[in-house]
DNA sequence: CTAATTTGACCTTC
DNA sequence: GAAGGTCAAATTAG
C-alpha cells in the first residue's frame, strides 16, 4: 500500500519536474523571440505553478508521506493534478462538495491558509475595494483587540451556488495604515475566477455571471489573483483604496520594464481594462510577494528568474528550504497536517 | 426588486 | 470569560 502511493507520489513529481522543464525551456525560446508581456506573464506562472505544485508535493510527502490507511478522498495528488497541468476542479469540486456536507465548519478549519500584504497607492488617494478576481461577499466585520482598524470578513459569493468555500480576511495594518493584510482561507472551487482574468471588454458587468469553460480557462485560472489583491469595496469604515502598488516578480525577461509599467498601471486605476497583465490572471504570483514591497525596488533583472531556477532545483532535491523558496517571504502556512485532503492540491487551484 | 452591506447577536475556541 | 469568527435580520444600493 505505502509502495504504492509512494510510487505514485514520485511519478506525480516527476511529471511535474518534466512539465516544468520543457515550460522553462518554452519560455526561453520566447525570451529570444521578443514575446509579449503577457506571454511572459503567463510562462511565469506557469512556471510558478509548477513549482509550487512540486513545493507542496515535497512538504507534504516529506512530512506525512503516503496515507497509510487513504480514505476515499485522499487521492489528491492522483485527482488534482493531471500531466498537463490542469487542473480538474470539476471533480475536486465534487469531492469537495461530498465532504463539506458533513461538517462545514470543521472543514474550514483545515483548509489552507496564507496571507499577503497588499500595499496601497498613496498617491492617488483612492480608496476602495481591490479586485483579486474573485467576487467577494462581505459577511461580517470586527474590532480586534489590539488593532487600530477593525478586521473584514469575506466569503466568495459563490459560496451557495457552487459550493465555494473560500474566505478572506482583510486587516489594516496599524504601522502603515496603506497596507492591508489579507488572509485567504481555502481555494475557490468556483469559476468565478476566469472572469476577471479575461476582462470583457465590452460587458463587465457580466463578469460575475459568465462562466468560462473549463479546460480553455485553466491556464488563465492558474495565474491569478496574487498580483491584485480585492478587499471588495465594501468597507465602508476602512475604505481600503482600490489601488495600490503592488510588490512582483516580474522578472522574467526584463524585469524591471515590467515592474515599472506594471506600477504605472496601477496608477492608473483601469488595471484590468487596459493591461495586457491582466488578461493573464495572476497567478500564484501573490506567494511571491515580499511583505516588504520596498524590496522590489532592488530587485533586478534576470535575477528573479535565476532565483527560480535553482529554487526549484532545490525544492526537488532537498525539500522546501523556505529561506531560499520564493515562498519563503510570505506567510504562507502548508501544514500537512491540517491540509485537506480534498483539497484541490494542484498548482492551479491552490495557488490563485 | 434583487443583491450586497452593515451590525448586533450568537457560536467556537482558548 | 474574552476574543475571534460567523450568522442573519435590517438596511442600503443598484
Amino acid at each position: 500500500m505505502e509502495s504504492a502511493y509512494t510510487w505514485e507520489y514520485e511519478t506525480v513529481i516527476n511529471e511535474l519536474v518534466q512539465g516544468m522543464e520543457k515550460a522553462k525551456q518554452l519560455h526561453f525560446h520566447l525570451c529570444s523571440t521578443s514575446p509579449s508581456r503577457a506571454q511572459n506573464m503567463l510562462m511565469q506562472r506557469i512556471l510558478s505553478s509548477y513549482e509550487k505544485a512540486l513545493l507542496i508535493l515535497n512538504s507534504k510527502g516529506a512530512a506525512e508521506h503516503p496515507p497509510a490507511a487513504p480514505t476515499p478522498a485522499s487521492g489528491v495528488v492522483e485527482s488534482s493534478i493531471s500531466v498537463d497541468g490542469s487542473c480538474r476542479s470539476e471533480d475536486l469540486s465534487n469531492s469537495f462538495k461530498d465532504q463539506q456536507d458533513y461538517n462545514a465548519s470543521k472543514k474550514r478549519k483545515m483548509q489552507p491558509t496564507w496571507t499577503e500584504q497588499v500595499k496601497v497607492n498613496p498617491e492617488n488617494g483612492l480608496e476602495g475595494p481591490t479586485d483579486d478576481g474573485y467576487s467577494w461577499r462581505k459577511y461580517g466585520q470586527k474590532d480586534i483587540l489590539g488593532a487600530r482598524y477593525p478586521r473584514s470578513y469575506y466569503r466568495c459569493t459563490y459560496r451557495l451556488v457552487q459550493n465555494c468555500w473560500a474566505t478572506k480576511q482583510v486587516q489594516r495594518s496599524d504601522d502603515d495604515p496603506t497596507v492591508f493584510e489579507i488572509t485567504y482561507k481555502g481555494a475557490h472551487t468556483c469559476n468565478q475566477s476566469t472572469n476577471a482574468v479575461v476582462p470583457p471588454p465590452a460587458s463587465p458587468e457580466k463578469q460575475e455571471t459568465r462562466h468560462i469553460p473549463q479546460q480553455q480557462s485553466q491556464a488563465l485560472l492558474n495565474l491569478k489573483a496574487n498580483l491584485r489583491v480585492n478587499t471588495g469595496s465594501s468597507d465602508s469604515k476602512e475604505t481600503i483604496p482600490s489601488q495600490f502598488s503592488f510588490p512582483s516578480t516580474y522578472e522574467l525577461c526584463d524585469t524591471e520594464n515590467q515592474y515599472i509599467s506594471f506600477s504605472a498601471l496601477v496608477g492608473d486605476g483601469n488595471l484590468g481594462a487596459h493591461s495586457p497583465l491582466f488578461l493573464s490572471p495572476a497567478t500564484s504570483e501573490t506567494n511571491y510577494f515580499s511583505p516588504q514591497p520596498h524590496h522590489m525596488a532592488s530587485f533586478g533583472g534576470s535575477q528573479g528568474y535565476q532565483h527560480f531556477e535553482s529554487d526549484v532545483a532545490d525544492i526537488v532535491s532537498a525539500h522546501a528550504s523556505t529561506t531560499n523558496s520564493p515562498m519563503g517571504s510570505m506567510d504562507f502556512q502548508v501544514d500537512p497536517l491540517e491540509l485537506d485532503p480534498n483539497f484541490p492540491f494542484n498548482a492551479s487551484g491552490f495557488f490563485r
